[in-house]
DNA sequence: AGCACGCCGACT
DNA sequence: GTCGGCGTGCTC
């Protein structure tokens, strides 16, 4: 007997491997196997049997490597279908799946046509709503299965996921949680089967709920194929949904639940071409609502996000720009640490760094940033107490996510942040709130910057008790239209027209492909000659496809990256056509090619 | 991905 | 002379 066995690999296989007639009744498919792989042991998983083998030196299975099968046909099944649509392999497809698996029980399939519903509601409702979705659930199952008593048996019956472990923290706290309510982040999708009754997922556009590495999965979607294979209901809860699912509720596919108590502030669009001559970041009107605020002992919060912004330093005498040395993009100053850093590694330079042309540390700052806010602030307002809330730029380690969490806001006038202030949402709020720079959100070379924006907008003014004030010059944009007049039904309907125009997701998708390399030289070779073949053979196929590009940061982290970008109909025929195209080039080693669905 | 094999340059 | 860089190819 013959195992056909895959890896937690980026090769795509299978491998045959004879079955040693003594654990025949061990090995089955969905087990996993411990093999020799080349010249070292590795673990695999039995995706199918074989009487025979075209492979005439086939290694012997060692062993099995659990005493139950890791996963069954409906788990391969899964499986099959993800690595497909994310252009990873099964190996990769299972390795997630069971990485991200919290408990060792075997997945459940559970006859039942799930019922998939959207919450539109005020995040500071969310938890209310939460609690009484599931009471309400548990009387309607009660009614439905008299018989069944609850709390029933098992442990769990409904799983809520959140974007970050800090909602998750707040969000265990604020529900009763009894045996039957489990909290979890993005992985937590993988564990999402029949067992659970219903599973609440909150802002499901977030987009901590899209992996960044391969494969680069989103949440949502992986949600709605696994309630269509292992029956369970889900329940959408959130104040701005994406795009993508109010396309879904538009095509009957999702029940929608408007809440009549939404009451998020419309907001007041401030036309920032009035105050060409007005110097600094905060106009008029945000200004005289921060003094009002201010004197009536209010909190107020100014939302500025620094990342992707065009913060740079240079030289005062030669004009020179000073750079990372490991990416391209500028440096910026930090008053506090008296130092250059890189917005995307922890490369630092010294605050005494010399012009590297001119030899002369003489260097200004440009653009706008938190600081530079803070000084205007200082200059305003001088008796204000003002901070600032940045997440904190260390690369956050798995065990320390926890300590991350419990990160509490200072206390204080106004507040400075990025969006990462969000994290709080539903359990602070300022009186008057503030997007000082809402045209770079807009502006940002991204096919989600005006969902993103709209987004944004929403999550922020429910977070302001008073007001909300948006500085823009593009008052007359569909984004800003919507928002000042509290229609966030007028935003879809513009943003659906434009994509589909486009062909944007959720119509038609978009493949990423990024080659990833320590040199240029190697790096923009490898992508230009998968372009050249790709090419080739899309054009007489419905798919467009873009020549490589330098990412927007050329390079990150030492890395050179290039992007090619192929538009198709339908994901899963496109990915496979890539990858037997790209099969038939040789592959350059030390380069990196990743998939990126609809980024 | 990892690892071996193999081919060139700069050094204890 | 060799150590070690990294391009190439392979893993049942």
């Amino acid at each position: 007997m013959i195992a056909q066995v895959v890896f937690d690999l980026p090769l795509d296989g299978p491998f045959d491997y004879l079955i040693p007639e003594n654990f025949i009744a061990q090995v089955s498919v969905g087990r996993r196997v411990r093999v020799s792989f080349g010249p070292r042991p590795q673990t695999g998983f039995v995706v199918g049997l074989l009487e025979s083998s075209t492979i005439t030196k086939l290694k012997p299975v060692l062993s099995s490597a659990d005493n139950a099968p890791a996963f069954n046909s409906l788990d391969l099944a899964f499986a099959q279908d993800f690595s497909a649509y994310y252009g990873c392999s099964l190996g990769e497809a299972l390795g997630t799946m069971l990485r991200n698996k919290t408990d060792s029980k075997s997945s459940i399939r559970r006859e039942h046509k799930p019922q998939v519903t959207l919450y539109r509601t005020h995040p500071n409702h969310y938890a209310v709503k939460i609690q009484e979705i599931i009471d309400g659930y548990i009387k309607s199952l009660s009614s439905l299965h008299p018989s069944l008593s609850f709390p029933r048996k098992r442990e769990s019956i409904f799983l809520i996921l959140v974007p970050d472990s800090f909602r998750a923290q707040t969000l265990s706290q604020q529900l009763k949680l009894g045996s039957t309510v489990k909290v979890g982040t993005r992985s937590s999708v993988f564990e999402c089967d029949g067992q659970y009754d219903c599973v609440v997922m909150i802002d499901e556009e977030d987009d901590s709920f899209k992996q960044e590495q391969m494969p680069m999965y989103e949440t949502r979607q992986v949600l709605l194929t696994r309630s269509r294979m292992y029956g369970f209901d889900i329940i959408f809860v959130g104040v701005s949904p994406s795009v993508e699912l109010m396309a879904m509720v538009r095509e009957g596919q999702v029940k929608l639940i408007e809440e009549t108590n939404i009451d998020v502030p419309a907001a007041r669009v401030v036309d920032l071409t009035n105050y060409k001559f007005v110097p600094g970041l905060i106009s008029p009107p945000v200004r005289d609502a921060l003094d009002a605020a201010l004197k009536a002992g209010k909190k107020s919060l100014l939302v500025l996000n620094r990342r992707g912004s065009y913060r740079l330093t240079r030289c005062v005498d030669c004009g020179e720009v000073l750079k990372c040395k490991h990416c391209d993009s500028p440096l910026i100053y930090s008053r506090v640490e008296g130092k250059f850093l890189c917005r995307h590694c922890t490369y630092t330079a010294p605050g005494e760094t010399v012009c590297p042309k001119c030899h002369k540390a003489h260097w200004k700052s440009l653009g706008i940033g938190v600081e530079q806010l803070q000084t205007e602030l200082k200059k305003l307002f001088p008796q204000a107490r003002v901070m600032s809330f940045e997440r904190t730029t260390k690369l956050v380690k798995k065990g320390v996510i926890a300590s991350a969490a419990k990160q509490s806001l200072p206390d204080c006038d106004i507040l400075i942040s990025t969006s990462a202030i969000l994290r709080f949402q539903g359990s602070w709020q300022a009186h008057v709130a503030a997007l000082i720079d809402f045209d770079a959100e807009l502006n940002r070379l991204d096919m989600r910057s005006a969902f993103n924006a709209f987004s944004l907008a929403l999550h922020i003014s429910s977070m302001a008790l008073e007001s909300v004030f948006i500085q823009t010059r593009n008052i007359n944009h569909y984004v800003l239209q919507s928002l000042s007049k509290g229609k966030t039904e007028s935003f879809y309907n513009e943003e659906l027209k434009l994509r589909k125009e486009f062909g944007f997701s959720p119509f038609k998708h978009w493949i990423k492909l990024n080659w990833r390399g320590k040199t240029e030289k190697t790096t923009h070779q490898a992508a230009n000659q998968a372009y050249d073949a790709l090419r080739k053979i899309l054009s007489e196929k419905d798919y467009s496809i873009t020549p490589p590009l330098v990412d927007a940061v050329g390079r990150k982290r030492g890395q050179f990256r290039f992007n090619v970008m192929v538009q198709a109909n339908h994901v899963i025929q496109a990915v496979a056509f890539i990858k037997t195209t790209l099969q038939t080039i040789k592959r350059p080693s030390r380069i990196i090619l990743t998939l990126n669905i609809d980024p």
